[in-house]
DNA sequence: GATTTTTTGGTTATTTATATCAAAAAAATT
DNA sequence: AATTTTTTTGATATAAATAACCAAAAAATC
């Protein structure tokens, strides 16, 4: 199932919900240049495809205290399938673990960790982390600012 | 205005939007164990608040043809303040910069670039970021796979 | 150029959101 | 401990949005 071309009508369509996830249909049919029926049916159509793939609430970590966070390079002991999917599906379960790549080069892994502070990073990192079966060594970096928050490629351009 | 503290009430609503951002207030209301009136309005503080700061639909970066990112690490010439607001304008202009971070240690900042490919990573590369006044190195990481996809801490445990 | 297919936009029934207010619950005061 | 005050809740009514249907228009195909 091949995802069909999208044409000019769609790609608004996602722009607008892109930074205004719970914009009304006819708001969004207004602001497209079409009726609210042919809106409704493309959503629905994207989300069927898979293009959308949900909706989510943007919540402000520091709002909530979790304005610590601290990048993590892991190297595991092997590269074997079953050594990365142990290590996934633990990452998975942890909500401190907001983003996690499996890198090529040197590292394994490039996740990002949001806590407390300081205390709790450690707490996670002793605790929980380092208990993961496989991991050899972690190296982490600090950031001090989050310049621009991303979710995804935004279709600005 | 220090934000006032959060009941059970508010983080089951929070945790069920980061989810379901979409979600009716009528449905919400039935999840969190309330009748749809307070919930409304607890939603609508919880915006006014700045705790909940938007809404976005999730786009699969593949079915777009954005499915080739890559971390970038840079360091610029000078670390004054001049410097870094003319990059980080710079970078917020660009979409092919999905995420952007001010970092510790010798690197000055981590981005990470989604583009449909390595040709269009390059074009990028060379065409735009590397005109950027005050660039003084770059190191590129380049992802097999995304693990786990986050926007925010979620309020999982 | 006629026919088929796709897309659109209007209509209506149903669902959902918003504003208001009285009752209940919780907190504070005496 | 009882009363007052404040806060939160839930019901109701009104307005708005959504979803399903269908005929008309546009686009694509032959």
């Amino acid at each position: 199932m091949i995802a069909t071309k999208f044409d000019p009508h769609d790609i608004a369509i996602l722009r607008l919900l892109q930074r205004e996830g719970r914009i009304s249909i006819n708001d969004l049919a207004e602001r497209v240049g079409l009726s609210p029926s042919p809106v409704a049916r493309r959503l629905r159509i994207l989300e069927e495809a898979g293009i959308v793939t949900g909706y989510a609430a943007l919540i402000d970590e520091a709002a909530l205290g979790y304005e610590f966070s601290v990048f993590v390079s892991v190297k595991l002991d092997r590269q074997v399938d079953d050594a990365l999917a142990r290590f996934e599906s633990a990452i998975r379960s942890f909500p401190e673990v907001v983003d996690c790549w499996l890198m090529t080069g040197n590292r394994d892994y490039l996740l990002r960790v949001a806590t407390r502070g300081l205390a709790d990073f450690e707490r996670f990192l002793t605790g929980t982390f380092t208990k993961i079966p496989g991991v050899a060594s972690i190296e982490s970096s600090i950031p001090l600012r989050r310049v621009k928050a991303g979710l995804a490629r935004t279709l600005d351009s």
